[in-house]
DNA sequence: TCGTAGTTACGTACAGCGTACGTAGTGCGC
DNA sequence: GCGCACTACGTACGCTGTACGTAACTACGA
């Protein structure tokens, strides 16, 4: 009946049980391993909060008494995986660290496709993530600069890698969904550009069609977009 | 009665009418105006079918003569937004054009906040993106690359621009949708971070923490991204 | 030792969502 | 002028997040 307690905004910050009352009979981890099982099994539209209860084996709104929202069941799903990160001894070189960095995170995104979509800078704070970027910083030691500098660098560097890996799983996503073979959606979606580009409107877009010779090499953009960012710094 | 048609998995190669039947009573143009307008001032959740179509004025199911699918409803706000973008005559100093072309995509996307949620390669075809896309590549002329490279720095451009407005935005909206005052919850991640980084488990974060000093200019980091990018070039 | 306060557990309920489907009305092409 | 393709739209289904009430349970203060 006693009205309940408004929660801090992070759930980080609230302890994860307190000693009154019954055992509690789940821990974070469990919920967080839940929601990554269904997710990567169902995709991330399948992780309602019905599920991952059902997962778990309890009722719905009993997940509400270890996750107050949605959003914080997210971030346990982000945490965990960011733990999946494998944290070595620096080289001394670090733009060879770096992008091995960038290297085990596309991995770990093609692991877990969901995981772009609920990379967001306000889950950067989970203990994980903490871990991850102090081995980041760590990789960074032989980098002439400040701190604020290699903040820049990670940040830049995995915004990229999420933007790129997210863009790739999309595109890959689209082709499996159709309901047609992907030579039909070629052929229609190459027919729509043609009709716009031969109209005479777009000559740059007509001339990098003609140019445009075999299928990409992703992994070689991949690599080619890491050196780019990392050459910038 | 008869089966409805298999509708193009791309809308822009759908024609806009048909000859048959009663005369369409709303553009794609004011479709995607309403949307627009609900986005912009209740923002992107509040953007439903049974939503637009009031703001249209018709009934929920109509809207689906004209949008096979919300997603499609989607990409029409985009384009209808990418149309805003000002195309002008290329100055002769491509990395000049792409700066500012990365200030003017901001811009956009600071007056309507909801686009980089929305923003995505999948979409990269549509009219008004064809438009901006051949005023890239012609700003890009005095580039010395193929296509192929030009696609590569507008992709970069273009992705880390979203990224980082994108969580310039979040922030912005999670300090202003906060239940309590932006001081109080800088206590609590303060006193976490405090708490988690005091354990000594993370002596460059630590360190961080002190070197960190003031607020952080959000332009100047801005500004110097886009050159990093454009630098790799 | 015992009440009681703080928790856990969970069923019910509500408002909202995307959209499948049936039906009625409209006007162009044959 | 017939018929078909299209517009219009009400109803309905299954799903979502989650507010709220209630019952069981346990650690702590008296």
């Amino acid at each position: 009946m006693a009205g309940r307690a408004v929660v801090p905004e992070v759930i980080w910050a609230r302890p994860e049980r307190a000693g009154r009352g019954p055992k509690a009979a789940y821990s974070r981890a469990d919920i967080a391993e839940a929601g990554v099982r269904i997710a990567d099994a169902q995709g991330l539209d399948a992780v309602s909060m019905r599920h991952v209860a059902a997962e778990l084996g309890c009722g719905t709104m009993s997940l509400y008494n270890y996750v107050p929202r949605k959003e914080d069941l997210h971030e346990l799903m982000v945490d965990a995986i960011s733990g999946e990160h494998e944290l070595w001894e620096p080289s001394g070189d670090w733009r060879a660290d770096m992008v091995r960095v960038a290297h085990q995170t596309r991995a770990l995104m093609v692991r877990h496709p969901w995981l772009p979509r609920l990379m967001s800078p306000v889950y950067g704070f989970s203990p994980n993530a903490l871990r991850y970027l102090e081995h980041c910083l760590t990789c960074l030691d032989p980098f002439d600069g400040t701190y604020g500098t290699k903040f820049e660098l990670i940040a830049m560097l995995n915004g990229m890698v999420t933007t790129y890996v997210g863009n790739e799983l999309a595109t890959a996503e689209r082709v499996r969904s159709l309901p047609w073979s992907e030579e039909r959606e070629n052929a229609v979606r190459g027919a729509y550009l043609g009709g716009q580009v031969a109209g005479g409107g777009y000559p740059r877009l007509a001339a990098a069609f003609v140019e445009d010779s075999g299928p990409i090499d992703l992994e070689g953009v991949f690599e080619r977009m890491v050196l780019r960012v990392l050459g910038g710094f």
